[in-house]
RNA sequence: GGGCGCUUAGCUCAGUUGGUUAGAGCACCGCGCUUACAACGCGGUGGUCGGGGGUUCGAGUCCCUCAGCGCCCACCA
């Protein structure tokens, strides 16, 4: 092996040489023989494939890698699969627009199937229909095409992936482990379908889970309506939806509310339509809200639903799946007041309703006075334009209520970085208010894996459902049979049907361990990597991406899905404001990592403690190109310096060879990349200043060890550059002239090794975050990758370094007269090579003693002829040093 | 309404069991082409650590309280 500098070191093209270099050399394949304890896997979050990567992915994904790439450094064999979120809604509409095609379950599979266009619809032209399976292959079509950007994107940020493992959320795998999933928890009963009201979203015509929720701000109307009170006094109550009277089934105020107890168990008649419903006592009436008694529709929100339930009230429905009012007069109300909801109400959207119910009100003079605008928070779909209604319908559900505190139990089980982020997941239990609602009246998705039978008269028979052999998964129940039928008798009385419904995207999603780790289809890689050891996401998808898999696995492994959960913060402009498309604001991953390097863009990823939103701030990124810029240049100092030689000091002096610097289990130098720990060739160094380096590194090494075994990688890196700089500014030029020999070969080879120990230790502890100028620097003098040498050690840990105790403050000391040396030549005006005539500098008995270790290191860099050392009365330390004198020559 | 986080130099942020005179980078001002680096180096200016109270010999750090900002959650007639 030969050491080669280039003359003039440049970051250009590091990204495609050692991209292409890694992937040649497999330098990042997972290591599937490794057992379980040598493995370290990772629970990437697949980003979604319809739209693009912005650089709030950049900066995530940055902080995932620079974990994998420390603890494939510390020896574990690194499980990194990408996947690839092609199930859900956005991929839907996606695959509509761009092949001009609607899926459509109930047509039957063209295997000849050709889609009208490719990049959108031309004008005249129509969608048209297609079969699910036809549907699912067009989205995995389309998801390779965008596939091959965003890897093309995350190699050029040199995310250390094994781009061999990856996956699709949509593919056969992932349907078929979702469904197998399914019917394990069916099996338990841990999943079970029920009719309920449930939130509707009226455009998606779809239920919507709790976790899909968003409040939203909006203006709206209290109406005081007069209900009848059974003596004929007037009972006034407030309201926001007037349209919903026809669905009202009691009234409820506080049970110690005086003003109506008298009214509690009697009737009262609803204005308009004149229905008599009951005056009833419940906890959550609120006598401060509106007039303090409240209608009960069935539904107008949440809250209408517990009063339904826990007052056993009856249900008129009136708002149905399109949002509209229903043809149909809700049941309990008179001829007289159903010809009047037919003639004047049906069929109009909530919106209109409310306008028509109010003239109605006005007209019987049942409404006092005009609305009272407010501004209330309404639920929304959180993809969704218009409020929520409440419909009954058949739904799937897991059951995650009657086990909140066993998942209580495993949120405190998991490692959480940082840990205040658990509030979140803790929080989230507690407030569950039902099971996870994972059925959607959606096309597109994994479907349930579920026929029903038929009676004689065409009803499904939900109690009992035909299910699959696991060995058939994936199936699609609309176009495969159950056994035991013929397609002939597909809804047909007497035969069968498929469920209609797909499951919600994050129960598929809830899965990816299980998909990454092809469970069941390879039960040897499943048991080497689950349950796994990060999963790395946003804090805003705890309730829903973290918490479903922490549901999932409990309920099918009973464990943990993994033992940490690292949650990233958000991208901010730098206004504070979350980034967003919409504010035209976004700037492109792509560009970024062109214009400042793949290094200076992880740089200013690094830096963001881990959990922190983060502005966009493109001068953190200019300073991380300086950084990787100066790694070039005192690398070609360190290691030309070392050719002075003539090649006898040639290899890093380092003292390790074993990565063992944190202690953590098993995790020894793997890679067995050449040179790292090779002494031959090389003395340790015996100079007091130069053994206070190899001190000092060894304590660095310890703290950034220890800040990435916390997973606090921003730490890592800000201890690592902050001793980089002082190395560089201080240490180097204190023993620059020394190393070039100026004081014989003897202590020349001291400083020699000390500088090369020092950069190969600092290479490896900024190669996590800089992986590719760390990489340039290290294939000009050892052979294979930094990112397979071992974690360095520190220098001299179970080896007693030459020289004994160096004195710990001998390089503050050092540093210090240096700063005063060059204060007062860039006092007097005049270059810093300019010579020093005589310079005196006292100090406590202490410091003075320690300085004088270094007195000839100071001279030189110093030039300074004449340096005296004297010692001062005081006690004191290194802030105690004082310039007595300096004269200029 | 509940919870979590944040508030340190003009800007972005460190400051881990409480311990001298609170740090870094950027920006700004000035000096210097020095055989690793002028796309650079060196030096300097700049802070009542959000307000108030408390504990302590000693508080940016611990406790209480208030304020502002951000986020999460909420049964919001």
């Amino acid at each position: 092996m030969s050491t080669t500098v280039p003359d003039k070191p440049t970051l250009d093209g590091l990204e495609e040489r050692w991209g292409q270099r890694w992937e040649e050399v497999g330098t990042y394949r997972f290591d599937r023989s490794a057992e379980r304890d040598r493995v370290y896997s990772i629970d990437t979050p697949p980003p979604t494939v319809s739209g693009s990567l912005h650089v709030g992915h950049v900066f995530s994904y940055t902080h995932t890698d620079t974990m994998a790439r420390y603890k494939r450094m510390r020896g574990f064999s690194v499980f990194y699969p990408m996947g690839w979120d092609d199930n859900g809604l956005a991929t839907e509409r996606r695959v509509q627009n761009y092949y001009g095609v609607r899926c459509d379950p109930s047509l039957p599979y063209d295997p000849a199937f050709q889609p009208p266009a490719e990049g959108g619809l031309g004008k005249g032209q129509q969608a048209v229909s297609c079969s699910r399976p036809n549907f699912v292959e067009l989205c995995e079509r389309l998801v390779q095409q965008d596939e091959k950007v965003f890897e093309a994107l995350f190699r050029r940020l040199g995310l250390s992936v094994d781009w061999a493992q990856h996956y699709t959320t949509i593919a056969d795998a992932a349907r078929r482990a979702s469904q197998r999933g399914f019917l394990r928890l069916l099996a338990r009963g841990q999943a079970y379908t029920a009719e309920a009201p449930t939130l509707w979203d009226v455009d998606f015509r779809t239920a919507v889970a709790q976790a899909e929720l968003e409040d939203r701000e909006r203006e709206g109307a209290y109406h005081q309506l007069v209900f009848h009170g059974p003596d004929g006094s007037d009972v006034l109550i407030d309201t926001t939806r007037p349209e919903l009277l026809a669905a009202c089934v009691a009234v409820v105020a506080h049970p110690d509310d005086d003003r109506f107890k008298p009214l509690f168990g009697r009737t009262v008649t609803t204005p308009v339509f004149g229905v008599a419903v009951p005056v009833l006592p419940h906890h959550l009436a609120q006598p401060d809200k509106g007039t303090g008694m409240a209608m009960v529709c069935t539904f107008g929100d949440v809250t209408d639903v517990i009063w339904w339930r826990e007052l056993g009230l009856p249900v008129r429905a009136i708002v149905g799946r399109d949002g509209r009012l229903l043809g149909a007069a809700p049941e309990g109300l008179s001829a007289e007041a159903a010809d009047l909801y037919t003639s004047e109400l049906a069929g109009l959207t909530a919106r209109q309703a409310q306008a028509k119910m109010v003239e109605l009100l006005v007209a019987s003079g049942e409404m006092r006075g005009e609305p009272r605008p407010v501004r209330h928070a309404v639920k929304f779909y959180e993809k969704g334009d218009r409020p929520l209604e409440i419909v009954t319908s058949r739904q799937w559900f897991f059951r995650t209520v009657e086990h909140s505190a066993d998942l209580l139990a495993r949120g405190r089980e998991l490692q959480w970085h940082p840990p205040y982020m658990a509030a979140r997941f803790a929080h989230w239990v507690e407030g569950l208010a039902g099971d996870w609602l994972i059925s959607r009246q959606r096309f597109f998705g994994v479907p349930f894996p579920v026929w029903y039978r038929l009676s004689e008269d065409g009803e499904p028979d939900y109690s009992d459902p035909l299910l699959p052999a696991e060995t058939d998964l994936p199936v699609d129940p609309s176009t495969d049979r159950p056994a035991g039928y013929e397609e002939s008798q597909r809804d047909q009385p007497g035969g069968f049907t498929a469920d209609p419904d797909v499951m919600d995207t994050w129960a598929t999603s809830s899965l990816t361990p299980q998909i990454a780790g092809r469970w069941e289809d390879d039960p040897d890689l499943y048991r080497r990597v689950f349950p796994m050891d990060l999963r790395p996401q946003a804090h805003d998808i705890i309730r829903t991406w973290l918490f479903a898999t922490v549901v999932r696995s409990h309920l099918e492994f009973d464990s943990l899905p993994w033992r940490n959960a690292a949650i990233s913060g958000w991208i901010l402009d730098p206004d504070r404001k979350k980034m967003s498309k919409s504010k035209g604001n976004v700037v492109t991953p792509m560009d970024l990592l062109e214009k400042y390097g793949s290094d200076a863009i992880r740089y200013w990823a690094a830096s963001a403690r881990p959990g922190t939103d983060t502005a966009f701030d493109e001068g953190q990124m200019k300073i991380g190109r300086k950084l990787a810029i100066k790694i070039l240049n005192v690398s070609r100092f360190v290691l030309a310096a070392g050719e002075l030689d003539g090649g006898a000091g040639g290899r890093d002096g380092d003292g390790d060879g074993d990565g063992g610097a944190g202690g953590a289990g098993g995790a020894g130098g793997a890679g067995g990349a050449g040179g790292a720990g090779d002494e031959s060739g090389s003395v340790p160094p015996s100079e007091p200043l130069d053994v206070a380096l190899m001190s000092s590194l060894a304590s660095l090494v310890a703290d950034v060890t220890a800040a990435f075994e916390g997973y606090d990688y921003a730490r890592a890196l800000e201890r690592t550059e902050a001793f980089f700089w002082e190395f560089c500014d201080d240490y180097v030029e204190l023993v620059k002239n020394r190393a070039y020999g100026t004081l014989g070969e003897d202590r020349a080879a001291s400083a020699r090794s000390a500088l090369r120990t020092a950069l190969s230790t600092l290479l490896r502890l900024f190669a996590p975050t800089l992986p590719f100028v760390t990489e340039e620097v290290w294939s000009w003098w050892q052979d294979g990758s930094v990112h397979q040498a071992g974690w360095p050690a520190p220098p001299g840990a179970g080896a007693a370094l030459a020289g004994g105790e160096p004195g710990a403050d001998i390089l503050p000391a050092a540093r210090r007269v240096l700063a005063e040396i060059r204060r007062a030549k860039t006092e007097a005006g005049v270059s810093l090579r300019a010579p020093v005539a005589k310079m005196v500098v006292s100090a406590p008995a202490a410091v003075a003693a320690v300085l004088a270790a270094a007195a000839d290191d100071l001279r030189q860099a110093g030039s300074i002829e004449d340096l005296q050392l004297v010692t001062s009365a005081r006690e004191g330390g290194v802030d105690d040093i004082s310039v007595e004198e300096i004269v200029l020559a």
